[in-house]
DNA sequence: CTATCTGCAAACGTTTTGCATCTGT
DNA sequence: ACAGATGCAAAACGTTTGCAGATAG
């Protein structure tokens, strides 16, 4: 999830250390669930997932856990659902297609060429340009 | 809202009769409000405006006219804040510039080029490609 | 030791729904 | 006439909050 190898962790706790944030069982499990996942979950599904090992596991260690690793830059919080939020751990710049069909989330690594004249932006101070791509998946069309 | 400039219409009725959706006293307050709005608006804030003219107006009657005009392609359903959807008329493409301090939406009318080898979409059959860009805007920086 | 986290339940804001009544076509 | 819209209140849904007890550091 995050890329510190750099450190030789010696284990789980050592890895995530770094986020200064207390490193509770559940939340380990929940850094273990996101580390990796290409799902895009929604916190009902990381909470669904969590449960399984830890059966008392509440929406309210889910919610603050994504929500200190939000703000610690751990992970990165979706728009792409109009309904629920989606978290994806993959901090690397990309973009995401969705197909209209089964809903499925697809990242794309592409290098996107934005290009805009300083007049269309209006004084504009940039920080991050995301490209959400629509359409048909190859299994959908 | 929409561009039927070419049949040369004789009033607001006439207007929007090729929705083929039952033209209410209630919609048509939605559509004129609609028209031209370049403020993004949530439900909320279009139920609020209509309710001054229209002190019955519900909720239901608001997402129903809404549902009714996304799925005639009368407006863009934007989800640009995580919170709640809003609601764009203009059908023109353009992506949006979202202020992080003061959260208003900005539209941008710029050509972006968004070139994608065959190679990274996975055989994704692209409907609509929509960029979001974040940041500070000339008054919050 | 104590600042912070957990887990539960209740509250919240947005959107959807059921249903009786009404209305545009 | 009747398919479909309105308006109300209730429900549903994802998310946030308050708080008492627990725990990582």
């Amino acid at each position: 999830m995050f890329d510190f190898k750099i450190y030789g962790h010696k284990n789980m706790t050592d890895k995530y250390r770094h986020l200064h944030i207390k490193l509770t069982p559940q939340r380990l499990a929940i850094f273990k669930f996101m580390e990796g996942n290409k799902s895009h979950p929604s916190a009902e599904a990381i909470f669904s997932a969590v449960k399984k090992q830890y059966p008392t596991m509440s929406f309210a260690t889910v919610y603050n856990t994504l929500d200190a690793l939000k703000n610690k830059g751990g992970i990165r919080e979706l728009k792409i659902d109009s309904v629920k939020k989606r978290y994806d751990p993959d901090l690397t710049p990309h973009h995401h297609m969705i197909c209209v069909t089964c809903h499925q989330i697809f990242d794309l690594f592409a290098d996107i060429e934005v290009s805009i004249t300083d007049e269309l932006i209006q004084g504009f101070k940039i920080h991050d340009k995301n490209i959400e791509i629509t359409g048909l998946c190859r299994n959908c069309q």
